[in-house]
DNA sequence: AATACTTTCTAAAATATTTTACAAAGCAGA
DNA sequence: TCTGCTTTGTAAAATATTTTAGAAAGTATT
């Protein structure tokens, strides 16, 4: 048995079917949980010492796993702990965002190969046929620059904006019918290719990597040019039953009546996205620091710098955004709300208003039972989810357990 | 290995346990998905035929399973179809409502014991221990009519309504602590007693055996005097972090002021309960049908019969429900909406203009993909769920796999 | 420092499960 | 009605896993 016997299902017998199967649950504890020793791998898997003892043997043999020496004592032997070999596999992650692109290769250990590579991206300027060459091309360029060989990447997992379905078909942005984008880009790039929406890319980083870490329900909510949100329910993603649920920015608040360009009216988009930021900054004229043009972290540093109609624009964006968080609160009773995207930067000047509009309109025993944190994984989120997503659909598809999110 | 071995966990060595999990597995799915063959059960539980043939002797020989002779063929030889015997263990469902009581006994095979004993509640017009004492009394009544020993149930479940969080700790009705209901019921009762939320039952109820039978991603709205939401996320039941999830009344609706009992203002429930909808016939001087006292069914049927002013009430409730609904569409994007409670005998009168609603204010895409329904299991949906409920919690405490819903 | 106790780990024996091989029972077309 | 094909079902052989028993390597206590 080599390696991709481990990754690929399907075609053997029974018996040596259900051996893989069981070795994958190993690799896929190992992928999700980090490194583990025998006895916690007993627990988790609900098998004894001898048999976990003979996959790991044939998992180091295999190339996959590999025996970090003794760990500490829990008032005993020391156990031996055994971790993923980080470079048995790669995962490709692509983030295609509206400013940058990004693209970055990680580890079995979730690291990053080198660094994120950031480009300029072309998905608002550019044809799409041009932007698909475009991300092409620059994986191309990242791949030769790490010097690491295609056959070794496993998988690739990409995340757009806008509305995306469960299967990954796109209907904003880069929308291609038969092929869809998923094979033409597969195509392209000779791996198999999954496409997820940013704020579910993001609500699973937090959830894995970020501030939510082992929360078990954990509302993200992402404000750059558009409102974003990703959810994850019982510790899994929740996309919905179309794969488009958490189009928050697009829910009606009140005492709103700006047309939205989704074309209904009162989004919380309509005040809450840089966007709108930056018109209300120019409609008030707040000063930008450097007298440069208005831009959401240019009102950013000017509230930093005491601006006040720039603590005042952020206060009013809190208390909507908090208002729309309250209806939120009561419906999911999440155990924390996780605040990302560039209005990070704002700090306290939008946590305060946001959680004075939570105390305002949720009801106390619900809104005390929730969080709410600022996003520390700055603009990386979505890319650093890209990899679990990824890990997560060919699980679906393939039967590789390394899945955590699917 | 007597019946209740394979009720309770733990105690037992190893590889004993192990057996009596994969027997637990197979009642499970028995119970849950009905009759099965034996290769069904191969395919459902990746195990061999040689070993489920023996699980299923087992099961045999202690009453758990009988074999139901054989099915239809799929193009060969015609498997034996194996059942649950229905009266191996029952469980008691009971729906403490605001209006009536409901004791009820099901079978293994969810159905309903004689038939659902219904009874005046004492909810809002006692003293808590009167209440108790009352739901005591009445569940003893019914037992010794249906002539059933207690020793025969295996658990009990109970729905209320109002704030009830994830332990079964409840906040608005029947508030104990140290004991909490849950142990005072079990204590009174004489068996293990699990509460929930009755809109939490309702979602159970309508996701197991009403309209939306084994559909994915559900939200239950009922109507009555409260506004509830129950939420079936791919297909199980999502409660949030607390228990509080779905507290739909009490999200805030545009362009409305008046204020909620909760203390907020604009809450859904100040236009939609049977309780605001009365209050708005009668300041309309909706004339009813028979000259007798206002209410919700009155309204209907005024509307029923071509009462303007009821229709046009109806109307205006139903197109701020939809509002509602659209909000929820797009964080929730569900395969379908159910609509539950007094409301439903408005049939057409209320889901027409929800639906109109909803098309106003919800993205096509999501919209479309939702469907709209009224609930068919009339006011029985809460003590129908009860029963799944509380096995549910039963196999979270005790190991045994009877849960669906957990 | 020695003893008692805990945890980890591994061979060999005991026990389960899967595979294999084949029989039985039904369908479908000639 | 007969033949070939499919599905179901069951012993016996082959293969896995679990248990048992005991060793090894720690910690905590005396």
């Amino acid at each position: 048995m080599n390696v991709s016997d481990v990754i690929t299902k399907g075609g053997l017998p029974g018996l040596k079917e259900k051996r893989c199967t069981q070795k994958r649950n190993i690799v896929s504890f190992l992928y999700r949980q980090g490194d583990l020793s025998k006895p916690e791998m007993c627990r988790l898997t609900n098998m004894t010492a001898p048999t976990i003892g003979r996959m790991l043997e044939e998992l180091m043999a295999e190339g996959w796993v590999i025996d970090l020496g003794c760990g500490t004592s829990g008032g005993g032997k020391r156990p031996h702990i055994f971790s993923l070999k980080r470079d048995a596999a790669f995962v490709l992650g692509v983030d295609v965002g509206r400013e940058y692109l990004k693209v970055a290769l990680f580890d079995l250990k979730h690291e990053v190969v080198g660094r994120i590579f950031v480009y300029p991206s072309k998905l608002e300027v550019a044809e799409r046929d041009d932007v698909l060459n475009d991300i092409a091309g620059r994986v191309e360029d990242t791949l030769a620059f790490l010097g690491v060989e295609r056959s070794r990447i496993r998988v690739a997992g990409v995340s757009l904006p806008g509305l995306i379905d469960r299967e990954g078909n796109t209907y904003t942005y880069l929308t291609y019918e038969n092929p869809g984008l998923k094979e033409r880009l597969g195509q392209l790039l000779e791996m198999p290719v999954f496409i997820d929406n940013d704020s579910n890319a993001i609500a699973v980083a937090e959830h894995a990597f970020g501030v939510a870490k082992g929360i078990n329900n954990v509302l993200c909510i992402s404000i750059n040019e558009c409102v974003g949100l990703g959810m994850i329910l019982d510790s899994r993603l929740y996309v919905g039953g179309n794969g488009m649920a958490g189009e928050f920015g697009h829910i009606r608040i009140s005492g709103l009546d700006t047309p939205c360009q989704c074309g209904k009216v009162g989004c919380l988009e309509t005040v809450a996205s840089s966007r709108a930021i930056v018109k209300a900054a120019k409609e008030r004229m707040v000063k930008m620091p450097d007298g440069e043009s208005v831009t959401l972290e240019g009102v950013i540093r000017a509230a930093r710098k005491d601006e006040l109609s720039a603590i005042e624009l952020l206060q009013q964006v809190g208390e909507k955004v908090g208002e729309g968080i309250a209806s939120l609160l009561h419906l999911f009773n999440p155990d924390m709300v996780v605040l990302g995207g560039e209005i990070v930067k704002a700090g306290d000047l939008i946590t305060v208003p946001v959680r004075q509009a939570m105390n305002k309109y949720a009801l106390a025993r619900i809104r005390g039972h929730c969080e709410l944190r600022l996003s520390d994984l700055g603009g990386d989120a979505a890319i650093l989810g890209t990899q679990l997503m990824a890990m997560g659909h060919l699980h679906q598809k393939t039967g590789m357990t390394f899945a955590l999110y699917e």
